[in-house]
DNA sequence: TTCGGCTTGCGCAATTACTGA
DNA sequence: GTCAGTAATTGCGCAAGCCGA
């Protein structure tokens, strides 16, 4: 697990920001404020249309790996409570082409553009990749919290037998003890005659 | 901890999709897909200057979240590695005023715009907020891993502590067994006479 | 009832871990 | 052993729901 707030690094993104915050390569800020680049890329374009096959391929991903998560919970049967509480989920994000306007220019090479379908499926793919990586998380979590009360009660029931056989051992050596001083005393006894 | 992707809820969302995949009321796809508004709100508009103190105070608002992060993390010294694997955090996202293509005409009731101040701010108090529960969750996680070694440990001792009473009440038993039957003897031997 | 913080599912992107050619 | 491609992991932001004051 690792973080990358630690306070130098926090501290130094916060002092460094003020001579980068204008840096548009950011592709996390092109995915947030694709208008920065509309003064070189927003020029016209044709909406390239997706076929219809493709989407079916995509809701096909989509559908196979939100299977794959719901079965892998149902066959664990783990307690998760199942509300819906995401009441809207919204796929059509991946079956829509992207916005025209995050074409970049064709002699940049950024690998495939966000519209390429590559990039479509291999964002899916990595979609379901996360969910699987989350859904398994979630599993050693519970695992972990479950084999830690099973621990607690067992160390409660180990501790109670321990009292007990610390009654009997104490039981059992005070019983001795008693034997032995009657037994002396029987001694002391006899020997006195 | 609740999940939405029990089977039915998938299958039906699969099935929704459908009749709704073009449906641009989706704020998720708006934030992802900003120029499907631009044939609407694309008009030629004043490019919204951000006062420089609105910008301190974000910065302000990110820095102490992160600080707090920090702080925390090293408060309590978790073994997190701190491996900057997010090399290049951007945080002028918070800092740059919204593109001006994704304003909403004024008519328009949706609360708060994504360009406002306001809702930069919310999601600024949001994200500081989701920061500081994932940490939270860690060091949840962390500590009951941690509970779990060290109650096994325990459970290992207990039983070790265990295995010696009962070799010692045996030996005790066995002893006074030994002893009773001596005592047998004697007390036979001497009625004989 | 409302409001603000807290949780959590999700997608994106970067990075790491694996695996087969 | 190397390298390319893919899966897995992880930090992050967004949005929706939850909860308590």
């Amino acid at each position: 697990m690792s973080i990358s707030d630690s306070p130098a690094s926090s501290i130094c993104m916060f002092a460094l920001h003020h001579q980068s915050s204008l840096n548009p390569d950011s592709s996390s800020m092109s995915a947030q404020m694709p208008q920065m680049d509309t003064g070189l890329y927003g020029q016209p374009m044709a909406f390239p249309k997706t076929p219809d096959v493709v989407c079916m391929v995509l809701q096909c991903i989509t559908f196979l790996g939100n299977l794959y998560v719901s079965l892998s919970l149902n066959l664990f049967s783990f307690p998760f409570s199942v509300t819906p509480r995401i009441s809207g989920k919204d796929f059509s994000q991946f079956l829509l082409p992207p916005p025209a306007s995050t074409l970049r220019p064709m002699g940049q090479k950024r690998g495939p553009s966000k519209d390429s379908m590559e990039y479509r499926l291999r964002r899916e793919r990595n979609n379901i990749a996360v969910r699987k990586s989350r859904d398994k998380a979630r599993r050693r979590i519970q695992l972990t919290q479950q084999r830690a009360l099973q621990l607690q009660d067992e160390n409660h029931s180990l501790q109670l037998h321990i009292q007990h056989l610390s009654h009997e051992v104490d039981a059992l050596r005070h019983y001795l003890s008693q034997r032995h001083l009657q037994e002396n005393l029987s001694e002391l006894f006899i020997s006195q005659f």
